[in-house]
RNA sequence: GGCCCCAUCGUCUAGCCUGGUCUAGGACACCUCCCUUUCACGGAGGUAACGAGGGUUCGAAUCCCUCUGGGGUCACCA
């Protein structure tokens, strides 16, 4: 923890526990940040778990680890310690978990209410609906107002029917002007904000409610949050006066979008899966997948999302590919939190000067809430994409070899396990220039892991091309499929199986009967020890694949080409 | 529907506040060519935008108005 510096501005990032931390939330933390950090101040996280139904605690730390793993740390907080041994959080303005808070609330409600600017509302939801629908007929928003204090004999017949109150606010008839650093300056016309719930039956605060007490408690200075909150932020100032709070400074984000328009949201995932079952017109699930329980249920209700590890295993069985839209999901594809921060920094904020690449250095030197963008954007997967190949291109073997590994040792195990250490670096130094993540020398490399006598050869035009070149030139030239069976013999015979050796030895083949073209050589025996003709280059495949499964697998591809028409 | 906000290449954006240097810049994508044992990488070039209409002005992407389009919000969820 580091000691609270009075003269730089306090920002804080907010999350509800519930699901993961997705690329919005991400964006704002950063932003939040830089904010705090470039400027001398101080960074707070806060767990507003105030909904007692969505909260939960493998949630905060999905939070907590997503945000650490980005690099953002935090000043005051929750208490977490990095994979690194580095303690973050604590702070003496705690707790930072909203639902150890209520006892500080409960005095700003007492206080409200005795001043009679709050007051109890019995209304039950079968009432609320019944008000709410009238307005709708009306085409009016629905506005709560002060409906008048029932008598001492209704609150008596409410509490027998084991009804609880709500408190809520009563909101002074008055125009409200929202002060936000980005979007600027809005008026609210009087009558627009109704007389909201600030504690709910439970007794726990609403968010309004919560976040205004916590942000002056924790002397919060600048809040940045999503554009969703604006016309919320006019409940929290006529909340602050009347508590007789400090306002602090507001600016709210654009939205993030998808390509095709429509909010991003963890949905997307579900989405995507429910198109592919019903495109296959599946009646079961896959083998392996999810159970038949989950699968009915899944099915039955759209509102139903399965769980992570189980949609991962029916994309794989359903050949599709998940939206990545959490934290977590660029990770597992490969994604360097680097570029992620960057990525994000720059999706809705620019340093100008036409500078795209930068650090999170970078940003909290640089950032300001001036130069935040105004319009949603939309994000842009396939820019992303191409930040993360550079970002990879960039890096020296020595990191990429630590940083793969530290991947695999994570999300991809197996490959760890079936080539042991020495092979799985030259796979990784193989893969090196042509990986775009940190996943691709394993997602595009899946023929290393399958037996020899598992392996499927595509039948693609590619594939028949190779195999078959030689045979439809006219000079005679011999086919990829005989370069293969004479390949057999010259490899078998190899008294080393190194990537000197095996390329030696197709060069001098390849001079004598090939045209000295090693491609026409090269391309045959791809196909055969990895199934297609895309792999990493040929000798180093030959070496990770081994001198017995190599040749195994040329026997195999022979058989199988010769039956080709 | 009420209220609020926004509007530059397909996408992310620079420029807008402080009108002229904008025949509108960069990046990703796309197209062409080069390199190449596959796939990638890389190199060279190219296509591509100020939503529409009115003003103001000698001059507007930049200032004003209208329209159109987009977004947010209208919970005892945050």
């Amino acid at each position: 923890m580091t000691a609270r510096s009075d003269s730089g501005p306090v920002t804080r990032f907010a999350p509800s526990p519930s699901g993961h931390l997705h690329v919005g939330g991400a964006r704002t933390a950063l932003y939040s940040w830089a904010f705090a950090k470039g400027r001398g101040g101080t960074f707070i996280i806060r767990i507003e778990d105030t909904d007692q139904k969505r909260s939960s605690d493998a949630a905060s730390v999905g939070f907590l680890k997503d945000l650490d793993w980005l690099g953002i740390r935090w000043d005051e907080g929750p208490e977490y310690v990095a994979p690194d041994g580095t303690r973050v959080g604590g702070g003496a303005n705690g707790s930072y978990f909203q639902s150890e808070r209520l006892a500080i609330y409960d005095r700003y409600f007492a206080q409200l209410l005795a001043e009679g600017k709050a007051y109890e509302a019995w209304d039950s939801t079968e009432e609320l609906d019944a008000l709410r629908k009238e307005a709708t007929a009306r085409k009016e928003a629905f506005r709560y107002r002060f409906r008048g204090t029932p008598s001492a004999e209704d609150i008596a017949r409410y509490r027998a029917e084991g009804r609880q109150p709500v408190v809520r606010f009563r909101t002074p008839q008055v125009p409200i002007t929202i002060q936000d650093e980005v979007l600027g300056d809005a008026t609210l016309p009087a009558g627009e904000v109704d007389d909201f719930v600030i504690r709910k039956k439970d007794g726990f605060p609403t968010y309004h409610f919560a976040v205004v007490v916590d942000d002056e408690l924790m002397r919060v200075t600048h809040v940045l949050r999503a554009q969703e909150h604006f016309t919320n932020t006019a409940k929290h100032m006529v909340l602050q006066d009347a508590l007789g709070f400090r306002r602090p400074t507001y600016g709210h984000l654009s939205i993030i979008k998808n390509p095709d328009d429509s909010k991003m949201s963890k949905r997307d995932k579900d989405k995507v899966l429910r198109k592919a079952v019903k495109e296959k017109a599946l009646t079961a699930p896959p083998e392996g997948t999810v159970t038949i329980e989950e699968w009915t249920k899944w099915l039955g209700d759209d509102n139903v999302q399965l769980d992570l590890e189980g949609a991962i295993r029916l994309a794989e069985a359903l050949k599709v590919q998940l939206p990545e839209i959490n934290v977590d999901d660029f990770r597992r594809s490969g994604y360097l939190p680097e570029t992620i921060c960057n990525f994000l920094a720059l999706n809705g904020w620019s340093p100008g000067h036409d500078i795209e690449k930068f650090d999170n250095e970078f940003l909290k030197e640089r950032f300001s809430l001036d130069r935040v963008i105004k319009t949603p954007a939309k994000f842009d997967r396939v820019k992303l994409l191409a930040f993360n190949t550079d970002a990879i291109n960039a890096m020296s073997r020595e990191d990429f070899l630590r940083r793969g590994r530290e991947h695999a040792a994570v999300f991809r195990p197996e490959y760890l396990e079936k080539l042991g250490s020495a092979r799985f670096d030259l796979l990784l130094h193989a893969s090196h220039e042509r990986s775009k993540t940190l996943d691709d020398p394993f997602k595009t490399n899946g023929f290393l892991l399958v037996s020899d006598d598992a392996l499927a050869f595509s039948d693609d035009k590619n594939v028949r091309k190779a195999l078959s070149v030689g045979a439809l030139a006219a000079d005679g030239a011999k086919s990829g499929l005989e370069h293969l069976r004479a390949m057999r013999g010259v490899l078998a015979a190899l008294p080393e199986w190194t990537q000197p050796a095996l390329e030696a030895a197709a060069n001098a083949y390849a001079a004598e009967h090939a045209a000295g073209k090693i491609g026409s050589v090269a391309q045959p025996l791809r196909i055969a020890v990895s199934g297609s003709t895309v792999s990493p280059p040929i000798w180093e495949t030959l070496v990770l694949v081994g001198r017995d499964a190599s040749l195994a697998r040329l026997e195999r591809c022979i058989a199988w080409a010769s039956g080709l028409g």
